[in-house]
DNA sequence: GACATATAGTTGTTTGTGCAACTATCCAAA
DNA sequence: TTTGGATAGTTGCACAAACAACTATATGTC
């Protein structure tokens, strides 16, 4: 049988993404529980500007695989909880600048933790060359569509 | 180091489920150009009606990994599309049974090759040992979480 | 049989996504 | 210098997801 071909009960679960999903929840609600009143694509957003901020909307859709209107409509977001600031770039116009506030700073360090935590509760009992496997076959996934 | 820690920077993608995000928009696009007017998440409820309808939305809902509202409204337009019909149960007059239309049963092995040679595109070049590795850690997570 | 509790499904609200159409700005070639 | 195409961002629309609150029906216990 070739490399490729699956059985179709296990298409499924892989075009859903279950697994993420699931990662996703559960980060949520730990979120929430923690006080927390961000989502986790508001989040998904700040980790990136945490790793540097002043990045372009347009540097925001590249780094989190997301299209202008989404990321237009979680900076709107981000910028009504005084999470982040628009500041118009000098060199080009057209280009929005998106800097992170000091609130969205506070909240780096425990969130981190937290989605930290998470994964390590969806990864125990996993061996970390297999993990190393997964990460890899997603990876290249996502390289061969994209 | 422990089997659970990841690096900060590979955490992402974890999360977020881009493999399954772009696997997701790729299927999509590919039902479009073939001129199928469904969604990925109308059609991933029919993929599990395929296999035997006559299902509760409850079913429905531990089938596809959703909750009771994302179902009710996506039998709505399932229903609007004439793809399914409500029936309510003789025995329970609380549960709806979810049976195919004929037009739905003909779109099953269109759609199903499409979802098929979409994930072989998403495969290619991964040998099949380790997309088998990959199906167990997120089967895990999954387990873990769910 | 009456009542408390559990289950199935619906509705409202907020948030996010994908697509298409739009405005504003930049840049390069005539 | 003007003009045409590319790029950055916004807006409108349809669809979907999570949560809470709700209705209707079933069931178990007294």
């Amino acid at each position: 049988m070739s490399n490729n071909h699956f059985k179709k009960g296990e298409l499924y679960s892989f075009i859903t993404g279950k697994a993420s999903t699931a990662i996703a929840r559960r980060l949520q609600k730990r979120f929430n529980t923690a006080g927390l009143n961000i989502t986790i694509e508001q989040w998904s957003v700040l980790y990136h500007l945490w790793k540097e901020d002043g990045r372009s909307q347009q540097q925001l859709c590249n780094a989190t695989f997301r299209d202008k209107p989404s990321i237009t409509r979680l900076v709107d977001n981000l910028e009504k909880l005084n999470l982040v600031k628009r500041v118009p770039s000098e060199n080009d116009r057209r280009i929005n600048l998106i800097y992170l506030t000091k609130q969205a700073q506070k909240l780096e360090e425990e969130t981190m933790q937290i989605a930290d935590e998470t994964l390590n509760e969806a990864l125990k009992t996993v061996p970390a060359d297999r993990i190393e496997i997964c990460k890899e076959v997603l990876q290249i996934v996502y390289d061969n569509l994209k």
